[in-house]
DNA sequence: TCCTATTTGAGGCACGTGCATCAAATCAAG
DNA sequence: CTTGATTTGATGCACGTGCCTCAAATAGGA
């Protein structure tokens, strides 16, 4: 019923403490003959290492490090928060999170700062970038040296890493999909708004609701995408352009992850009958959106879960065991002002 | 940096370690002043007990007993299944997770076993069971024998105790606003298909839906819920009847968490056009005829992270530590074919 | 065969806490 | 002040693992 201990093993392994130590350790030393005899007791006793007592002998405590972009969205403060809170949550566990601010625009300097991090103050880091050859570069550096790393939200694609994420191709099928449901018109358009079409993250939900749109609502048309920079004003011209001299809009697709522009500019204008509105994020603004019916629906990412997420696949890589990808698989949820 | 041990604690409340012991682990025979002392210290150093080490001195292991309906429903399955995946994740923590079935609708007998459970063996209970006084006692019986106990996703509603699962009325609600927004009829009845309405779970989703129906949705009527008992035939002839003789058919909401006989039965009739299908529960069933349109969207609770944060709570209360609430919320999910 | 390099064993301390024992100190009451 | 009870301290082992040192055994090469 106990758990086999190191000294089970040695005893099944015919060999002694120091050796199995050796071998469980990966240390230097040991004929290859022995190496096999302890791993066939490893896997006739069904031996794990006991985490907690090797953490406690080796005083280890984890440091991870969220390095997020510099910016004053909601959703990137919600994340924060939860960064905090699964602090908390994993205190017992010696966990210690920091959040560290990059320059999303600026590869250059990621790849610089991540470099900078040693294993010795950083267990792993969480990495929130955009694609680009330097940070993917850096985060191979990084695996290399001992750190943790893996891509936080926005993907680094082509890596075969773990990462922490939502399938933003579904994402953007699932915004058509409801869009399309919950459209009572037959045919019309739908605008696009997001905040820049730079990021793969836009350019991959924008691929997810064409394609679904044309499969199911073959009917609705997708304008093309608006982007407003971050900028209230072009939003506001842009957007009332679009809504004056469409007599046909049906729908509205805000795709960043700050709706908060759209929104307001959106609601300033003669409200349209039957639009449907549909946005991304859970943020304090969303919700409130959701309940007056300035948003009919928001697409989101659990950001607590991602966090956790993160923390746990850091942890996992840090101790060199495997997380349970069941638990670690992030879903798109879909909030309507029911279910918040 | 370090964290604070019991020696810093001893040497900051002027005490020995045995005393401070003593403080920490409840013991008898402490003078109150000392008493203060301790608890003084451990508030100004911020000292939190390192569980790991603590778990490790006792080797303390934890057997939570999930007691669950004894029955075929694939939803059922599922949840098993996520207590095995459970196991797992939390195998580092030295958990072990047995099912126990038990009758739901004898609940003298659901008592007896709760009452059969001994702290020796059995560190907490997550309890699946209809709200009955005796399983209610039973439980309170068990906390003060010191066994955690926890109502498992069917909820023992006056407890103020913690407990895992989603708002009934919420999902309900839910359901009305799918069904009400997917139709593209002005107006129309929906038919609501239950296994049985015996249940509080059942009673309070059918409360959320009628509410958020008549607010949102005032020219849908919702049928009289129809019970199928779990019996195939009588579902057959119950639903073939409804689809037969009411031509304003416009939406099914199928409130069990069996949604197979239903749908089942409904693709054998002849397909009426339009008319929305929403379901409860993910299952393999429900992601299939979410696939194949034989559901246009299912309303579910996240097993896994039910069965986790039961497993989460029943340690923290185990360990007389505290959850994080945040962590804990179960969302109610929405699940359409693009985001499963 | 002997010598040396490699491999293994034995043992011990550390991590932070729980728990037990026994002695020492302090207290309250007579 | 004495007596006995209550409260505190000192000490040591245990949990499972990591890591260190030193000695012993074994291997391979000349």
């Amino acid at each position: 019923m106990m758990r086999p201990t190191t000294k089970d093993l040695a005893k099944a392994a015919g060999v002694s403490r120091a050796t199995v130590d050796r071998v469980l350790n990966g240390r230097e030393g040991v004929k290859q003959k022995t190496v096999d005899k302890v791993n066939a007791a490893i896997k006739e006793l069904g031996f794990v290492r006991n985490i907690q007592a090797a953490n406690l002998a080796k005083s280890k405590r984890y440091r991870f490090v969220f390095a997020l972009p510099r910016s004053g969205e909601e959703f990137l403060e919600e994340i924060v928060r939860h960064i905090r809170d699964a602090e908390e949550a994993f205190a017992l566990d010696q966990v210690r999170c920091d959040v560290e601010h990059i320059d999303e625009n600026d590869p250059h300097s990621i790849a610089a700062f991540l470099a900078s991090l040693s294993p010795d103050e950083t267990s792993g880091v969480a990495i929130m970038a955009p694609e680009s050859p330097q940070v993917r570069d850096a985060i191979f550096r990084l695996q290399e040296r001992g750190v943790a790393a893996i891509p936080f939200i926005s993907d680094q694609t082509t890596m075969d890493t773990d990462w922490v994420g939502i399938d933003n191709r579904a994402a953007g099928a699932t915004a058509a999909a409801l869009l399309g449901r919950f459209s009572k018109s037959d045919s019309g358009s739908i605008m696009v708004i997001a905040e820049s079409m730079q990021s793969r993250d836009s350019l991959e939900r924008r691929l997810g609701f064409d394609a679904e749109l044309g499969k199911s609502f073959p009917n609705l048309t997708a304008l093309p995408s608006l982007e407003t920079y971050g900028d209230e004003e072009r939003a506001e011209e842009i957007i009332t352009n679009v809504v004056s001299n469409d007599q046909d809009l049906v729908g509205i697709y805000i795709m960043s992850s700050e709706a908060k522009i759209p929104v307001t500019v959106l609601s300033t204008l003669p409200r349209i009958k039957d639009v449907v509105t549909v946005g991304h994020e859970r943020t304090p603004f969303t919700e409130a959106a959701l309940h007056d019916g300035r948003l009919d629906c928001v697409i989101a990412q659990n950001a607590g879960h991602m966090v956790r997420s993160a923390v746990r696949k850091l942890k996992a890589i840090s101790d060199k065991s495997t997380t349970h990808s069941q638990q670690e698989h992030i879903r798109i949820e879909i909030l309507l002002n029911t279910n918040l």
